[in-house]
DNA sequence: CTTCAATGAGACATCACTGTCTCACATGAG
DNA sequence: CTCATGTGAGACAGTGATGTCTCATTGAAG
């Protein structure tokens, strides 16, 4: 019975964003499999944290694709992206600027791609006269992130159902992005 | 020359909650002292996060203290929530879920306390008509704490201007809490 | 059945961090 | 000026975490 390398790193997401302080130990408890095997997986726990960083990145990456940010309406791509990173909070979490588990991810690296594509996505909201033009994109970048952040620790902490908690992001981010409010 | 016991504090919060593995050593240097004294003012790590815990607390409650939750209009109370709960982002940032610097805040304890009131505001919100019923009071909080959080991460990093963010923010909690939106 | 690869348990050495302590220096008050 | 207090630098011992390695066990394939 092997756990997959994909489960581990899941694994090791979920519990060193809860826990930055981990040792490996519990880090390869909670993955199913003994400290041996994890050091046999990765050479340290510094390699470890950095294939966490990629596992991020490739995951998020393939959400945002899967979300087809440049397609119709803008208000409905923002419902498309906030279900597709939903299920992926916590590893997209590890990769914003909030956790410094993942140190200094460099200003040219795929964050910052990642991180343009929602900076463009609000802007052709802006264009299409769908959002709001007095808030600036980098917050809508942020506000989603973090907001992504609360409502898996919601889940996690049972307060917010885990049926009920891409609603509740929606609504209150679009709610808050929608231009004509005022 | 001597640090203020409070300007050892907020430095320490700043750091660790930027970077929780934060050695005492590099603790002290951030707060301008050396680590023998940080030493003679905390007996052990762990007493500094208690202690760090106990004035987020402190500095919380009388954050929303001064914003007097139950007066005026439900909005207006928003609005000075955020505007107090801002200069102490990362204090407050320590006492969320997110960040288990702070190890499991009881049940019971003073941060339930202060979630109360927040949580109070919203529905006092909802019974005068000014927001949603159908977002949960708890993910008010919730979207909130995360905001502020990310707000000022997003004012550390240089991406919103520290002038803009209580307005950005409160522009977009607003707007998605309000009624009569769809 | 045998063989092979993967795994867990555990031992061990090393290292970073922590807490403790001493001593010299700096500063402020009288 | 002296004296008292606070501070920083640095040494040291102890601890927990880390990385490395060996050996026994387990499970799957042939």
């Amino acid at each position: 019975m092997t756990t997959s390398r994909e489960d581990v790193l899941r694994a090791a997401a979920a519990v060193l964003l809860h826990r930055p302080r981990t040792p490996m130990e519990d880090i390869a408890r909670a993955a199913g499999i003994s400290r041996a095997t994890l050091h046999r997986m990765v050479p340290s726990r510094a390699a470890l944290v950095r294939e966490l960083a990629a596992f991020a990145v490739t995951q998020t990456r393939a959400a945002l694709a899967s979300a087809r940010l440049e397609e119709g309406e803008p208000v409905e791509a923002v419902r498309r992206v906030v279900d597709a990173l939903m299920p992926i909070a916590d590893l997209y979490a590890l990769l914003s600027g909030e956790n410094q588990l993942v140190e200094s991810t460099e200003p040219d690296g795929p964050w910052s791609e990642l991180d343009g594509l929602l900076i463009a996505l609000y802007r052709r909201g802006q264009e299409a006269g769908a959002f709001r033009l007095d808030l600036p994109a980098e917050w809508f970048v942020d506000a989603l992130s973090s907001m992504l952040v609360g409502a898996s620790w919601a889940v996690h902490d049972g307060r917010l159902a885990r049926r009920d908690a891409p609603r509740a992001l929606v609504e209150l981010l679009l709610g808050g992005i929608r231009r004509g409010q005022s």
